[in-house]
DNA sequence: ATCAAGTAGTTTGATAATCAAAGTAATGGC
DNA sequence: GCCATTACTTTGATTATCAAACTACTTGAT
């Protein structure tokens, strides 16, 4: 595997890069780099537990709270009750917090459709392919 | 391109993951999150100005003073005098900063050997061509 | 069925991170 | 030489975060 080196600082600049983009984007919203990395985690996985939740944005359980606390008052999620356990609540977005959502997720898309412009059509279709095949894998 | 919006998504996701990751490995070190960033744009460009870096770090050159402050106090990183604008200051890695990026490192490099085993080695070899025409790109 | 131990979420009090704005020093065009 | 601009620092106020204590619920052992 002579490539990994190669392949590891690549993909590391690719996220360092992605971390910067986000975080310029969000500056121009008004919102929290925090509140719009829930909204996008809720929009990907649909309604999650703040315990899911605090665990993928990797936060105590104590902060999350607070931060729910201020996206209900923004109307941005709202909180159900769990069916099957009662100690948990489930987050979960808003129509406001949806369509915001979709407005992010269009900046991604242009981002994304920027970015790949001088990879193939065959490239773009393999770049998926090891992409969902790595998602799987982490 | 019916493509992109896999794409998207599928980029989104694995930023997401990297982010929780790089997350949980920083609460192990007992270091912030902000000092392994810099510390890992410094070993990957090598001395940089506040202001790039602050630029890279999404973050005001006044937040940036108080961060290398204290990486200064910790013997990670060290001021330098910019040859040629005297009111630029350039930030590197001491040698117990690029030690620590060195083993930081480590576990981006186990994390890639990790996430791309189910990748062939022609896979891989496309993945890393089509990360750095990208990476060009952004 | 009961009870102890564990889990999910909230609250609280203290600490740390961040920002905007004002201040200092150096550069560069006129 | 002078003035607008730039790079960085300082300051004061705001916000985010954590650890620990607390409440409510679940689960497993007896």
């Amino acid at each position: 595997m002579p490539h990994i080196h190669q392949l590891n600082h690549a993909i590391i600049e690719f996220y360092e890069k992605l971390s910067s983009w986000e975080h310029s984007v969000v500056k121009d919203v008004g919102i929290s780099l925090a509140q719009v990395h829930t909204i996008e985690l809720l929009g990907i996985h649909g309604a999650l537990r703040m315990k899911e939740l605090a665990e993928k944005l990797a936060v105590t359980t104590g902060t999350l709270t607070v931060q729910i606390d201020k996206m209900v008052a923004a109307e941005l999620v709202e909180r159900r009750p769990h069916q099957s356990d009662r100690r948990s609540i489930l987050v979960d977005l808003t129509d406001k917090g949806r369509t915001l959502y979709q407005q992010h997720d269009e900046l991604h898309h242009q981002l994304t459709a920027d970015i790949t412009t001088s990879l193939s059509e065959e490239e773009q279709k393999l770049l998926l392919q090891c992409l969902t095949k790595m998602n799987r894998e982490f």
